[in-house]
DNA sequence: ATTATCTTTTGATGTGTATCAAAGTTCTTT
DNA sequence: AAAGAACTTTGATACACATCAAAAGATAAT
């Protein structure tokens, strides 16, 4: 978890965490409308979020990893306002949020450190508005490629290749694109050397590339 | 500001309050890049915040109006990570987050109101992927106005008409449509006699049929 | 192993919104 | 009051992505 803490800090900072959470692929580790008590911290596994609307259009909110925390959206109404599924078999440490609260009274590290985590989210949440509201197909999928990449390799794994865990569809629905469009961008980056597809796997040839659609104007 | 204090902790939260700052019709509060000091109440007035790719795209990611919290996120990396500029003439209050921490650090009540500020933020931005998402300009267009239409009348305004402060181009901006597109809607709702436009003058004539368009299956 | 299901790819066609353009309206400046 | 700038509306056309369709490939179930 968090830097800046000494060992007495890190020492009380282990009573956040009530339990452990096994969640299975598949699986919900909350649900709309479920009564919230704790934010997670993924152990191990993949989640997405994602918002439901009345008429049943599903959106992708977020693809979270291990050292991520999820459950935040809940704080406000003491209701959970997005569904967070496995996309594999995932472990979860469970924080209650009045723990949280009351130790982050006592350990201004840790306050400032929920404050930063739920600051980070509304930051990433502008940059998908960015997105969503701006940019074209292939600038989309080369944004989410680079950002996987980026959070993959600061967890020690490799900047060139990756294993999607999720379908073209949850990618497209994150994307604000449908499934075909994923896979024909996909399609054009492989066409042009800038990645090697195989199904989930995929490999990054030219990651400058990859930049310069997601950023045209750095590079005149 | 907020409820569930006494008349003590009213007195306390009072030192939150740094001074108060005015800021005119086209300028800046903040700007993406300097540094975080401060999370500012609207007293009065109208904002818009917005964030700008590196090729010059802007996407506006809210519009805040009196009695809302801005500033959130800059706490992540102590630097505001866009820009609030005014759309009409405003007075905010500002709060050194320093002090905020402080004192939420004493007052559980201001804790988790802090919290739940950054928490809803963090679900409407989810409800606006949604809109960009999977939404129609038409969709847009009504889930914006009724949005708008309900927070005015939270704060003791018409839920039936409205001025808007913002121009189509903004709007657009935040819908993730271009101005003309804005327009067409606004022109289409009127001829359906759903509401009256003249210019930012809006009145809502028929809000069933609003609410209908922004969420077509709940009528059947 | 075999079948069924789910996922992905690719092609053909359709459509909603963007783009381009121009005129009208309102607001601001002098 | 006049001129200029900014904003809005409306029309014509273009295009990026959606939709529809079908086949191929992977995964799960029996």
């Amino acid at each position: 978890m968090p830097v800046g803490f000494n060992v007495d800090e890190m020492k009380r900072l282990d009573e956040v965490v009530e339990k452990r959470r096994r969640v299975k692929q598949g699986e919900l580790l909350f649900n709309s409308g479920d009564t919230f008590t704790s934010l997670y911290a993924i152990r191990t596994g993949f989640f997405k979020t994602c918002v439901t609307s009345e008429d049943g259009r599903e959106q992708v909110t977020g693809f979270q990893m291990a050292g991520e925390i999820i459950g935040m959206d809940g704080i406000v109404s003491d209701r959970h306002n997005c569904n967070a599924v496995a996309l594999e078999d995932a472990e979860v440490c469970v924080m209650p949020f009045a723990t949280v609260e009351d130790l982050s009274r006592e350990l201004p590290a840790l306050q400032r450190h929920v404050h930063k985590i739920m600051s980070r989210e509304i930051v990433r949440e502008n940059s998908v508005m960015m997105l969503l509201g701006n940019m074209r197909a292939e600038e989309r999928l080369a944004a989410f490629l680079l950002n996987l990449l980026q959070r993959l390799h600061a967890r020690g794994l490799s900047q060139s290749e990756l294993v999607l865990r999720m379908t073209r569809e949850e990618i497209g629905s994150y994307l604000g694109l449908k499934l075909e469009t994923v896979s024909r961008a996909f399609s054009k980056f492989s066409e042009e050397g800038i990645i090697e597809v195989k199904q989930r796997y995929v490999k990054i040839l030219a990651p400058e590339a990859l930049k310069k659609i997601f950023n045209p104007q750095t590079y005149f």
